[in-house]
RNA sequence: UGGGGCGUCGUCCAACGGAAGGACACCGGGCUUUGAAUCCGGUAAUGAUGGUUCGAUUCCAUCCGCCCCAGCCA
């Protein structure tokens, strides 16, 4: 069985934390819990749909349970508004956290008194050191540290600090209270890190209670030890921090501290996912958004999952993607084409056909009366049969793609040209006769005829025809605009830009193309916001949930059909 | 120059001492009232050098390359 047959039938694709936990099970662990702890100072992206996907995927592989937790340490930065807007990105995705919604701030009260437990086992004290003195103390990469002169204060003196930092009585940034573990580590991580610092700022779910917070590294483990985590999930960069985390979860341990589980958690770290042609830190994404080179975080350009969503990527899509990609500590840029395949299988699969031309071309039938029309049936998706019909409406004045005519038309060129035959999708076939021109040169309208013969497409005198076009009767469509996207950056890498220039040096000024005057068969008219579509012959388009007024419908390009005569041109 | 990690087709992921495989991309062909979908076929990789072994992507050694760590960010 090969990995797409594996995917189809939902059993996921195994790494090497399915490894660690068959053995952590075979070693006779018995659930497994695992989180997902974004910090709420952003939006999700699609790296953070990686995350989730294996967090949770790997909760109902081993029918365990998924937290999750907000990891709200430093209030500086964090704001209460992004917690809907992550929750909402998580439903959509499709998973549950059922009652098991956290906050590390929850913890605040245990963790003070943990500290307090350190302090009294003379593991922690008070440095007095400002910032750059910490900074200048910590040693290099290949240089040790010194020791704080505050670091051997006895218990009592720390334990009244830090009773006294608590209360509000040193001004911001004057003390800190560190871990006392090895200034000489070659681990960065260990050389008496940071656990708490004055920070006077109103936090989001504790307010004014706290004015010192507790430090990420001081925060994670014992969050994760307290929910009884057993697989604690993160990205590469954190695994020099591993050897603090395992400080703290042990030295507590050996204190004897009462945690919400026995077993402790265990930290794994894998690479987070990174994608052609878009950047995916949140400093970066906020900038584009703040330098007005998107329209916000919901910008169908984003990689964030509220732009994806707006775009008309499905839920389905992307977890299919995450499937695929795969789980490993190899540090990887994934191509932006796998994303795109995976929208078109799921979209191919499930949005209806309509017709709509984006550049319409006025052609007139000559010989088609100007009073008549013809009504076709035609079918909504033609793999699946259960999308059933609606009715095409055909009359002597039509709209075409501009595209699909050439006055000159290279070999490769199929499509309609002068005196050549098309047909025209579900209707009949057509001949050119004319392109009628205005004073410029350009061509404004074809005049054509059609052969009675081949209602419905179909010839009745067995004639063959390269090429099929879509279309649209002028008096029986509807005006609406279309938006088309390319990536927002030029190279495959954004952040390979020359010295003294930034990322922007690599931006695509040509990401986004307004169509205003695209023409839509009368059907499309009531499609509603969020909904799909195939614009035959042309990509999935998604109805915005923004810009639409009544009357005046706005689609966005998920993406394209895949496109064998762009293939051939480029070639050229 | 300290430490922690990672090197397999163009890209992503497998292979856990026994014929290097899948997906995307790309190329060629069949079918087609969407140049789509679908079907068939193809190109293409173990960073290097030694060693152990009947046999090495896998074990060992050395080298090379890349990522991360010197926030009171996470």
């Amino acid at each position: 069985m090969n990995s797409d047959e594996l995917i189809l039938k939902n059993e996921p694709k195994r790494n090497f934390i399915h490894e660690i936990i068959d053995r952590d099970k075979e070693a006779g662990a018995s659930a497994v819990v695992t989180r997902f702890p974004p910090e709420p100072n952003g939006y999700l992206h699609i790296g953070h749909a990686k995350s989730i996907c294996l967090n949770f995927g790997l909760a109902k592989e081993y029918s365990g349970r998924c937290h999750l937790r907000f990891d709200d340490t430093n209030p500086s930065k964090e704001n209460t508004k992004y917690i809907e807007s992550i929750k909402e990105d998580i439903k959509w995705l499709g998973f549950d956290w059922s009652e098991h919604l956290y906050f590390a701030s929850n913890y605040f009260d245990k963790l003070y008194e943990w500290a307090k437990a350190l302090i009294r086992a003379g593991k922690a004290y008070v440095c007095d050191l400002p910032p750059e003195e910490v900074s200048k103390t910590r040693g290099t990469l290949t240089e040790p540290g010194t020791e704080s002169p505050y670091r051997n204060r006895s218990i009592d003196e720390n334990l009244d600090l830090f009773e006294r930092m608590k209360s509000g009585e040193f001004p911001d940034g004057s003390k800190t209270l560190r871990a006392k573990i090895d200034m000489k580590s070659s681990f960065m991580v260990l050389r008496d890190p940071v656990m708490y610092r004055i920070l006077r700022v109103t936090h989001h779910r504790t307010g004014d209670k706290w004015c010192i917070y507790p430090t990420y590294d001081w925060t994670h483990g014992q969050s994760d030890w307290n929910e009884g985590i057993t697989h604690s999930i993160c990205t590469l960069e954190f695994e020099n921090n591993r050897a603090l985390y395992d400080w703290f979860l042990r030295t507590l341990e050996s204190l004897g501290v009462e945690t919400g589980s026995k077993r402790l958690p265990k930290q794994i770290e894998f690479a987070r996912l990174n994608l052609t042609h878009t950047v995916m830190s949140k400093r970066w994404l906020l900038e584009l958004v703040e330098r007005g080179v998107v329209d916000g975080w919901d910008d169908p350009r984003m990689p964030t999952l509220a732009g994806l969503r707006r775009r008309g990527f499905t839920p389905e899509s992307i977890r299919d993607f995450c499937e695929r990609i795969g789980v490993a500590k190899t540090n990887s840029i994934v191509e932006l084409a796998l994303l795109e395949h995976c929208a078109r299988q799921d979209l191919n699969r499930r949005a209806e056909r309509r017709m709509a031309v984006l550049k319409p071309l006025k052609i007139t039938l000559t010989n088609y009366p100007e009073d008549k029309i013809d009504k076709f049936e035609v079918k909504n998706n033609p793999d699946d049969e259960s999308a059933g019909t609606r009715n095409l409406i055909f009359s002597r004045e039509i709209f075409i793609e501009e595209d699909d005519f050439r006055e000159n038309p290279p070999k490769h060129f199929f499509r309609l040209m002068p005196g050549g035959e098309v047909r025209l999708k579900d209707a009949y076939i057509i001949k050119c006769n004319e392109a009628v021109k205005d004073s410029s040169g350009k061509i404004v309208e074809l005049l054509c005829t059609v052969d009675p013969d081949s209602r419905g497409g179909q010839s009745a005198s067995g004639k063959k025809v390269k090429s099929t076009l879509h279309w649209v009767s002028a008096k029986y469509s509807e005006s609406a605009e279309a938006r088309l996207y390319n990536p927002l950056f030029l190279t495959p890498n954004p952040y390979d830009f020359p010295k003294g220039q930034d990322l922007l040096f690599n931006l695509n000024s040509d990401s986004m193309e307004i169509l205003k005057d695209c023409r839509i068969e009368k059907e499309l008219a009531s499609a509603k916001p969020g909904e799909s579509y195939q614009f035959m012959r042309l990509g999935y388009f998604c109805v915005d949930s923004r810009n639409c007024v009544p009357g005046h419908l706005v689609f966005n390009q998920t993406v394209t059909l895949k496109d064998d005569l762009a293939r051939v041109e480029k070639k050229k």
